[in-house]
RNA sequence: AGGGGUGUAGCCAAGUGGUAAGGCAACGGGUUUUGGCCCCGUGAUGCGGAGGUUCGAAUCCUCCCACCCCUGCCA
C-alpha cells in the first residue's frame, strides 16, 4: 500500500531495543553534536533524524551539543546558524542545549586525575617528533623520553601549560596508553594542547584545548548520554572513547558508542572543503545557492522539512559504504509537494495564441480545481481572453511521432477552457514562429465537447492580459557525473564536472493572476512543469521563483531517447 | 607487526539456520481535463568467490578476493 508509511527499522534501533530488554539502559538518551565551524547539509540531516527520531521513538531525549574544543576554526555564528537548521528540521532540544566548552573545567580536572593515576603525561616533542615516534602503520612506535615523568612534574607542568607559561606546540599532555598497538589511535595520543587564541564562548580563559578523543567521550558521560551515534571513521576511535571512559567515569550505564554509515549523494558533494571551495570559487551564489546541499540551500530551494525527514527513513541507515541516488530525494518532495502545492498555470517560454474567433473585447472568468489530490482545497476563477500564452514546446510545426500537443490543423484541450485548434502559423522575415493563430470551440466550454469527441493533449496557458511577469530559475543538478570525485584519483578535479546548466534563468514568464501577492517560501505546482517556490529575491513588481524538482515528464524522456 | 570495517538487483535496504521483504530507478499496461498523481504487472534458482558442516546455509566454519577508513597538537 502506497500510504501505509513503513519506518524500517536498522541495526542500531535492534541494539536499543535489545539494551533496553536487557536492562543495560532504563531510557535513551542521545546527542546530535556539531562542531560550530561550518554549514549542515544533508549528511547532517540524517545524523540528527537519527539521533532525534530514536529519542522519540524509545521515550528518550536528544540533546544539541556543540562540540567547541577548536577555537582556531569555530565561530558563533555558525552555531546560530546550526541552531536554525536543526528547528527548520523539526527537531526541539529543549533545555538540553550543550557545549563541550561548558565541560572544560571538568575536563581539566579529568586530565589532573589521569596524571595522578600515571595515566597521562606532558610530553615536550614538537608535533614533527610525535610524529616520528608514533611509528606507521606496519611498524610500532617508540616511547616518547618524556614518557616516565613523575607525577609531581607533570601536574606542575600541566597547570603551567594553562597558565600560559609555554608557547604553542611547545607541550602537550598525553595519555599513556600503548606505543605499539596496532591501532595508531592508542599511541599515546594527545588530549591538550596549547591554543593561544581566544574562544567564542571562554575568551580567554583558557589557553590549552581539550582534543576531540578527549571531550567527545567525557561530554557523552557528564550528560548521560546512552547511545553515542557518529559516523564509520572513528570507529578506530572507539577503543580510546572506552579506555578515557574506564578510567575516569564509574557511573552507569556508560555511553557506548555506536558507527554508521555517512552519507553520500550522486550528482553533488557533501564534503566541507569542497562544498567551501564551490561558495569561495564563485560556482555558486553562496551557502544557500539553492543548488546546494546544505540545509541552508534546500531550504531555498524549496525542499520541506517532512520531505527530508522522510528521506532519511527511506534511505536507511547501515555500515556500508552507499550512494544514494538523488532521484529518491526528489522522490521525496514530489510526494510531498503532490499532497500539498496548490495547482497554478504558469507558462515558463511563452508563444502568443491569437484565437481569431473569440472577441476581441470579450473576458471569461473560468473555474479550475486548486488541488485534484485534495478537493477541499477547492477551485479559483482564471480569466480567460483572445490573446494567450502557451509553452512554446507545447508547439510543433512538424510534429513527430507521439507528440501529442498542437500543430498545424490539430486539435487540442486548453486546460479549464475550451477545445482549440491551430489554424495559421505566424512567422517574422527570419522564420522563427512568433505566434500562432487558433479558433476556439465555444461548445467546449470548461474543456468537455458536447459530442464526445477526444483531444490527445490538455495545455496550459495563461491570459496574455491578465498575465504577471515573473522571472524562474531552473535549477539542475549541480554535477552532470554521478560521483564527481571518482576520477579523483587520476588528478582530475571534481569542479571539471559541474554541470554548466544547472542554472537557467527564464526571463519572460508569464503567470497566472492569482499569483500576485505570493509570500516568500511559498510553493506551488506549476502544472505540468514541475514544484516552484517562491525565492528571497523577489521584489513586490516581480516575482521570482526557484524550480523545485520537475514533474516527472514520460515526454521528454521519450523525446531524448528518439532523438539519440 | 599492521589494525578496523563493509560486500544481498542499476541505487538504498530487510533478513540473525527453515527455502531471498520493501522502497527508489527502469520497463510494460490501465486510468486520466497535468505525458503529473493513482492502479496493475515485470526483476536475484541467487546473497563478493571457493570449499566445508547440516535434512536444510545469505545466515555457522575455513580459505581467498574486492572496496573503504586509520600514521592531525582537526572533528
Amino acid at each position: 500500500m502506497k500510504n501505509t508509511i513503513e519506518v524500517p527499522t536498522n541495526f542500531i534501533k535492534n541494539i536499543i531495543i535489545e539494551d533496553l530488554k536487557e536492562k543495560r539502559v532504563s531510557s535513551v538518551v542521545t546527542r546530535f553534536p556539531p562542531e560550530p565551524n561550518g554549514y549542515l547539509h544533508i549528511g547532517h540531516a540524517k545524523s540528527i533524524w537519527l539521533n532525534f527520531s530514536l529519542a522519540q521513538e524509545f521515550g528518550g531525549r536528544c540533546h544539541l551539543r556543540f562540540d567547541d574544543t577548536n577555537p582556531v576554526k569555530e565561530d558563533e555564528t555558525y552555531v546560530e546558524a546550526i541552531k536554525e537548521d536543526v528547528k527548520w528540521l523539526g527537531y526541539c532540544w529543549g533545555e538540553h542545549l550543550y557545549f563541550a566548552s561548558d565541560y572544560f573545567e571538568k575536563l581539566f580536572e579529568f586530565a589532573v586525575t589521569l596524571i595522578k593515576k600515571k595515566k597521562a603525561y606532558v610530553c615536550d616533542l614538537s608535533p614533527e617528533e610525535i610524529k616520528k615516534y608514533r611509528g606507521t602503520l606496519t611498524e610500532p612506535g617508540i616511547p616518547s623520553p618524556y614518557r616516565d615523568r613523575s607525577v609531581e612534574e607533570n601536574l606542575d607542568l600541566f597547570y603551567r601549560m594553562r597558565n600560559g607559561e609555554f608557547e604553542e606546540g611547545s607541550k602537550v599532555l598525553r595519555a599513556k596508553i600503548d606505543m605499539s598497538s596496532p591501532n595508531l589511535n592508542m599511541r599515546d595520543p594527545v588530549i591538550y594542547r596549547i591554543i593561544k587564541k581566544p574562544h567564542h564562548r571562554t575568551k580567554d580563559k583558557w589557553c590549552i584545548y581539550p582534543t576531540y578523543d578527549f571531550a567527545h567521550c567525557l561530554s557523552d558521560a557528564i550528560e548521560g548520554i546512552t547511545h553515542s551515534l557518529c559516523s564509520q571513521e572513528f570507529e578506530d576511535h572507539r577503543p580510546l572513547y572506552e579506555w578515557f571512559i574506564n578510567e575516569l567515569i564509574d557511573t552507569e550505564p556508560k555511553p557506548k558508542q555506536i558507527e554508521f554509515a555517512r552519507l553520500n549523494l550522486t550528482y553533488t558533494v557533501l564534503s566541507k572543503r569542497k562544498l567551501i571551495q564551490l561558495v569561495q570559487e564563485g560556482y555558486v551564489s553562496g551557502w544557500d545557492d539553492p543548488r546546494m546541499p546544505t540545509l541552508a540551500g534546500l531550504r531555498r530551494r524549496g525542499y520541506t522539512p517532512e520531505s527530508i525527514r522522510r528521506f532519511c527513513e527511506l534511505i536507511g541507515v547501515g555500515k556500508s559504504e552507499s550512494m544514494v541516488d538523488i532521484a529518491m530525494l526528489e522522490y521525496c518532495i514530489r510526494e510531498d509537494l503532490n499532497k500539498r502545492a496548490l495547482r497554478k498555470m504558469a507558462v515558463l517560454n511563452p508563444l502568443k495564441v491569437v484565437i481569431v474567433n473569440y472577441d476581441e473585447d470579450k473576458e471569461e472568468m473560468l473555474e479550475a480545481i486548486n488541488n485534484p489530490e485534495d478537493m477541499s482545497q477547492g477551485t479559483r476563477l482564471v480569466p480567460f481572453c483572445r490573446e494567450i500564452y502557451i509553452e512554446r514546446e507545447d508547439f510543433m510545426e512538424e510534429p513527430p511521432k507521439k507528440f501529442f500537443r498542437l500543430a498545424p490543423g490539430r486539435e487540442v484541450r486548453l486546460r479549464y477552457a475550451y477545445f482549440i485548434k491551430c489554424v495559421d502559423v505566424i512567422k517574422d522575415e527570419n522564420g522563427n514562429i512568433v505566434e500562432i493563430h487558433c479558433t476556439y470551440d465555444p461548445e467546449t466550454k470548461g474543456g468537455n465537447a458536447p459530442d464526445g469527441r477526444k483531444v490527445k493533449a490538455t495545455l496550459h496557458w495563461v491570459s496574455a492580459r491578465h498575465a504577471i511577469d515573473a522571472e524562474v530559475r531552473m535549477y539542475d543538478r549541480l554535477f552532470v557525473k554521478p560521483d564527481p570525485t571518482e576520477d579523483e584519483k587520476k588528478g582530475i578535479d571534481f569542479k571539471e564536472y559541474i554541470n554548466p546548466d544547472s542554472l537557467v534563468v527564464l526571463n519572460n514568464c508569464k503567470l497566472e493572476p492569482s499569483l500576485k501577492d505570493v509570500k516568500l517560501g511559498e510553493r506551488f505546482q506549476f502544472e505540468r512543469k514541475g514544484y516552484f517556490c517562491v525565492d528571497k529575491d523577489s521584489t513586490n513588481e516581480r516575482p521570482i521563483f526557484n524550480l523545485i524538482v520537475p514533474l516527472r515528464d514520460k515526454w521528454s524522456k521519450h523525446a531524448k531517447k528518439t532523438n539519440k
